[in-house]
DNA sequence: TTCCCCCCTCAAAGCGCTTTGGAATACGGC
DNA sequence: GCCGTATTCCAAAGCGCTTTGAGGGGGGAA
């Protein structure tokens, strides 16, 4: 069924019932009423190409997710951030599109959704500094709004980003309120913008508190369980192991308190840990009492909020540049606790 | 830059052009080189609506995903799924295109896909026993390929799945070796096709052994951490508590875990554990020496053979169905261990 | 030289929709 | 009764591509 067919069965002209499908004011509510009941009787929906072609936009947008060949890991962060942007966009009408490239193919595949006229708009993940996608996509001009920040960008664009340093900053102070001294970072990786302002915030908290960081107290990788683990188990077997631990996913945090089981060590009591949780809907860190103390913020949000932000810059690409910044909640479980000496650690066993 | 302007740009006319960038034999490979090298030059790619409209197919594979409106969780195994997917999507030159709604729409959702020419083709996630879409799909003339089986569905149609129940009976037999009796089954949501064949592996293997199924020893939901934690809790607080678990999810064995650490019991000791194990890759369980015994099915990998299948689907509709049943690989961890019998443990005490 | 054939190229139709500009109908007001 | 103004509808152009059917040119054979 298409839109000839629907209008000579109802004895209308195609512009008639087009306009009547799109809601113009040049039909009149009669017409339009019955219109509206053939098309739904008959399951008649524009074919999405040829609207396309004729209005210029493609109601879509692009997502590029990229797989470093070499490193075989899924974010697992990306399924709660689409289902966040995947309501979003229902509701203002746009599909979402994904595109698998290799992350030096990045750059692009940004031009070829353009040259195709494939997406009307794209979300950048995971930015690093100096991230050369964003000047692709303003020379371009392919609108598009990215998920945190990259530092070296002079330029101003659409983003969204949780306060990594503050939250990092304030989770270090944290530890060193409780005591502890020796506190170690599972980072991720720290070309990526986010994970260097968690350092930063971490290296803040530590200068001023007067303390030097010990390089073999940090870590920084993609942020598995096994990074987690394998990481505090290097750390935990130095004569002068940290007390507790900085670890910036909840999935690392999972890797990092496998370790301390392995070590007979009560997370909370003997070692403390603290982490970042993005609020991943599988693995809860809620309810009254939070496994793990927490800086938390909804990844799933963010999805929601970043493509609120690119429908509004697609319908007005002239509009002030928009920035949120998000504050990370923070929240007490049971994974901390006051520092001990190692020789209390001792007298327990 | 489009193929008018291309063409005019070489001095050739639009149909000479297009046949030189897609490869027909009428144009000499002289006239082809220098088009293709003007394309390259210009940043041509043909507009995708257009090609679209003109050839009668959009390139573009549909994933529904369907949220639950009450059940906020996302699939773990959802970005694993899809990276293996996509890879092979790109591999023929096929996007894929992300469409969210609600599960009860989910058959609607379809027709509108197909009369809106949106997609080529549909993967089929979490097949349900008797599930609605596909005679929908089968219907409308969408082709489509099912992650899993849909019992009770008796037209033929593609699928690819794991033998859940061979899998599920294995490893109940594997635990019933190691002296286990009171074995629990923290099970998905058992509407799921994959999880009524897991429960039935479970139940076949306890009847051949001669043992009831407790009914308090096992659950099905959500498979997320928390149902786990709390199922497994639950439990463990029986007097007759379970000596073994038997898990259909990673995610939800992390869960049981922090249970048995509540509980002071030592994973693979005092209790043991058997989990599927979809090999999720930020949760690696990998290695000489895994953290579970588990039954393991590259998730990715079924993303990409899927992707494969639908592909070859869309290419020759008229191909026989074709059916793909993988065999889960049993390898064995550090949390599986002899069954002791509860006075052993009291006297660890 | 002439003819024929093959290789290469082209003009134009059509995919299904939106949208412009114009035409037809209905309705009051003078 | 006539004209101006709304109101409602329509024909046709165009979006950028593919593909059909046909035309032009070069080379080999006679």
């Amino acid at each position: 069924m298409n839109l000839k067919e629907l209008s000579t069965l109802l004895g209308l002209s195609q512009t008639t019932v087009s306009r009547a499908l799109n809601g113009y004011p040049e039909v009149s509510e009669k017409t339009r009423a019955k219109v509206i009941a053939a098309a739904t009787a008959h399951n008649y929906s524009p074919n999405l190409r040829a609207q396309g072609l004729a209005t210029g936009h493609s109601r879509c947008i692009g997502h590029v997710i990229s797989a470093r060949p070499s490193v075989e890991t899924v974010n697992p962060i990306f399924g709660d951030f689409m289902a966040g942007a995947g309501e979003a966009y229902a509701r203002h009408g746009y599909e979402m599109m994904l595109t698998q490239v290799p992350t030096d193919a990045e750059a692009d595949t940004y031009r070829n959704l353009k040259a195709r006229g494939a997406v009307d708009g794209v979300v950048v993940h995971a930015p690093s500094m100096n991230d050369p996608r964003l000047p692709v996509l303003q020379e371009i001009g392919l609108p598009f709004v990215v998920h945190g920040r990259a530092s070296g960008t002079d330029t101003p664009y659409d983003w969204l980003d949780v306060n990594n340093r503050r939250a990092f900053e304030d989770a270090t102070q944290y530890l060193l309120n409780l005591g502890h001294r020796r506190i170690a970072l599972i980072n991720g990786h720290e070309e990526m913008d986010f994970a260097m302002r968690r350092r930063a915030g971490f290296a803040a908290a530590m200068a001023a508190a007067g303390l030097e960081i010990d390089p073999m107290l940090t870590a920084s990788g993609e942020m598995t369980e096994q990074h987690g683990y394998d990481h505090a188990m290097r750390m935990l077997a130095r004569p002068d192991r940290p007390t507790a631990f900085l670890v910036a996913s909840i999935i690392s945090a999972l890797g990092v308190r496998r370790a301390l089981d392995a070590n007979g060590l009560q997370m909370g009591r003997e070692v403390s840990v603290v982490t970042f949780d993005d609020c991943l809907s599988y693995l809860g860190n809620g309810g009254a009492q939070p496994v793990f103390t927490a800086m938390r913020s909804s990844v799933r949000a963010a999805g929601a909020a970043l493509a609120d932000m690119l429908v509004d810059r697609i319908r007005d690409p002239g509009a002030p540049q928009k920035t949120t910044l998000w504050e990370a909640e923070f929240v007490i479980g049971s994974s901390t606790g006051a520092a001990r000496r190692a020789s209390q650690d001792q007298a327990i066993h």
